[in-house]
DNA sequence: GTCTATATGCAGATAGAC
DNA sequence: GTCTATCTGCATATAGAC
């Protein structure tokens, strides 16, 4: 049996992820909560909490599930192998709370925005010292370390955008094309080379 | 001596990229144009008809440019490199228009919203029948061709997110790491392999 | 905790003078 | 083509009863 708060929140999730955090008014909210706009307020006190609440968790939770991959120890292709599978997985996994945050952050004050930010920043910056460790072991050809954390990143976050539930293929089965796709690029040679 | 409605246009790019499109008021444009807001009814009947024409435009701008990157002859692998390279090219050229139609389709009426999502579909449609020409030649390796194409096509657009005119990299750097990426990944074994 | 009622503000859009 | 003035509606948010 779900809170009302947390009733509140996954229909939040569902309409910023339909309609746009603008778009949604909190009528919209209270009416598919079946209760009345002004008892939102009783939960949270303003529309930028929910979307607070939303980009927050699921940058922890992010953190989490690297931080799951990452334990134990590996061969640095590995654990960046790992660290794929856990960020894409955790994309096909919540691909409505993924894309919020990466549409939404200007509906933050610049307080919340920073903090987001600097939660972003602290997870590039555990992919770069993957890339990094790689690079320095001579596993991984030299390259931009910065620039080739982007082009993963935003390679591996862009799944969101079009992995359908029902579509024609597993997750795993993404995971391993795109573990092969970036381990093989940053071999010597073969790709994600950017001096 | 640009003209007042591409004066609006500008503006209207500037702000959507900057603050989106919702949170963008009418009155925030005319501001920045330096006229009072119920002017821009003379140009523009509606908001929604800025925020098309900036989804279209950059549709028909984007397809002009893989026409000229497909005129011509060439082997299947080069021509899915110039593809490459053109879409890579306009997408960081034209980083706002593109960042605006990756989020701000919402805004759009239904009707609008159709038009926009047909052109896209026939832009992938041009890369689809590309992938399909090079599997059927044998030059790629069987893949799920539809699949394929939007991995490529969201990692190829993904650049207009982290991309920076004074960054570290130019743009043909760039589209030759993505050329080498992907093409190798097409290639039998090496990754982008959807079955 | 949820309700009804309401305050307050600003948005998009129009009318009509110049 | 641009202006001033205004209409209309809905948004977020609050007050206070139950």
């Amino acid at each position: 049996m779900p809170t009302t708060a947390n009733t509140i929140m996954s229909v939040a999730i569902e309409l910023f992820y339909k309609k746009g955090y603008f778009a949604t008014s909190l009528s919209d909210i209270a009416r598919l909560c079946g209760i009345k706009k002004a008892s939102l307020y009783y939960h949270y006190p303003k529309k930028e909490d929910l979307l607070k609440a939303i980009l927050v968790n699921a940058m922890q939770a992010v953190a989490r599930v690297l931080d799951e991959a990452l334990a134990g120890n590996a061969a640095i292709d590995v654990k960046l192998a790992r660290a794929i599978a856990a960020h894409v997985d955790f994309h096909i996994k919540h691909q409505k709370e993924v894309l919020i945050s990466d549409s939404e952050l200007r509906g933050l004050s610049p307080d919340n925005r920073e903090t987001i930010i600097a939660m972003r920043k602290a997870y590039e910056a555990r992919i770069q010292a993957l890339i990094a460790e790689g690079v320095e072991a001579k596993v991984f050809a030299r390259t931009n370390v910065k620039v080739a954390s982007y082009a993963i990143l935003t390679l591996c976050s862009a799944v969101a955008n079009w992995y359908r539930t029902n579509g024609p293929l597993t997750g795993i089965e993404i995971i391993r094309v795109y573990q092969d796709l970036i381990l093989n690029g940053l071999r010597e040679g073969k790709g994600l080379r950017f001096s």
